[in-house]
DNA sequence: ATAGGACCTCAACTAAAGTCGAGGTCAAGG
DNA sequence: CCTTGACCTCGACTTTAGTTGAGGTCCTAT
């Protein structure tokens, strides 16, 4: 083992600090939400700034933010210098309000849920519980499991 | 077009009163969240209270919750009559734990975010964004977006 | 009776977020 | 020298939640 603090970090380091497997960071890096630098013999190095990425992106993941969005966030930091506390701080409060109105919906469905379904109510036109924020969602095909839930409010492209 | 109001519903009927596409009921009750009985032609007839069983389906879809724990759900309901209100009551007093919980997590991770990214620390052993409940996620290959939120603590079978 | 829409099945595709494994380097210890 | 462990790439596979399309039936109004 080497047992080496120096100021980059290998992969696997990486990966253990943060508790992401190491599948996932090679997955992150191909959708570019993550860079390294190369050594000699071709493996990565991270930055120490690095694990506060990593940390953002799978706080991001928890609360069901998908990765494409987070890449956005991200890509705002500056990538040829380390990003300044104040670079953080601006996504910070960008994803603070992000969470405000996610935790506003699921609120409100919770009330909904328990005023609506709890008390025998049928229709449907007039039920929260069915229209909670009438997401007229035809985007594409597959899993989707972020834009019919009507969950980012983020500036939208 | 027919202006029937029939006891019983049509997946066409079902399909624009709920909002929710035709693929997408047949993919439920394909999963056994929903069932129907048939018409001679072999079409399914829907009774009313699939109304309220797809409500439900898209109010869990909504905060993140997979079909798979939505259909465990739904199959504590009695199959063989309409369920009554008590039925629902018990359901939606499950779930609302479920939400109650899911609210607490995201609050704590938007303090933790503000606190923490905001502030510019970078321990990740100490901080409350990078272990935000400790999940040891190694379950099985492929997309896990649930599991590893550590988000549904309804009762684990 | 016939055209039109609504419905049926089934198979194939999409998309996100990874994991897994094969086959191949690289570096250090014995 | 050789083995061991960490790393590399790349392609295939997984799961969830559906959609899309082909090919065929049912029903109802003209």
């Amino acid at each position: 083992m080497k047992a080496m603090t120096s100021a980059e970090l290998t992969i696997g380091q990486l990966s253990e600090r943060s508790g992401v497997a190491v599948s996932a960071l090679h997955f992150y890096e191909a959708k570019g939400l993550l860079s390294s630098r190369r050594t000699g013999g071709n493996q990565r190095r991270y930055t120490r700034d690095s694990l506060r990425r990593v940390a953002f992106i799978r706080a991001a993941q928890r609360v069901g933010i998908p990765l494409a969005m987070v890449g956005e966030a991200l890509a705002r930091l500056p990538d040829a210098r380390t990003p300044t506390r104040a670079d953080w701080a601006r996504l910070s409060a960008a994803w603070r309000g992000e969470l405000d109105a996610r935790i506003h919906q699921l609120t409100t469905l919770r009330d909904a849920l328990s005023d609506c379904i709890g008390c025998g109510c049928l229709s449907m036109r007039r039920c929260r519980l069915a229209n909670p924020g009438d997401i007229a969602a035809t985007i594409g095909p597959g899993a989707r499991r972020f834009d019919e839930r009507g969950a980012c409010r983020m500036r939208r492209p």
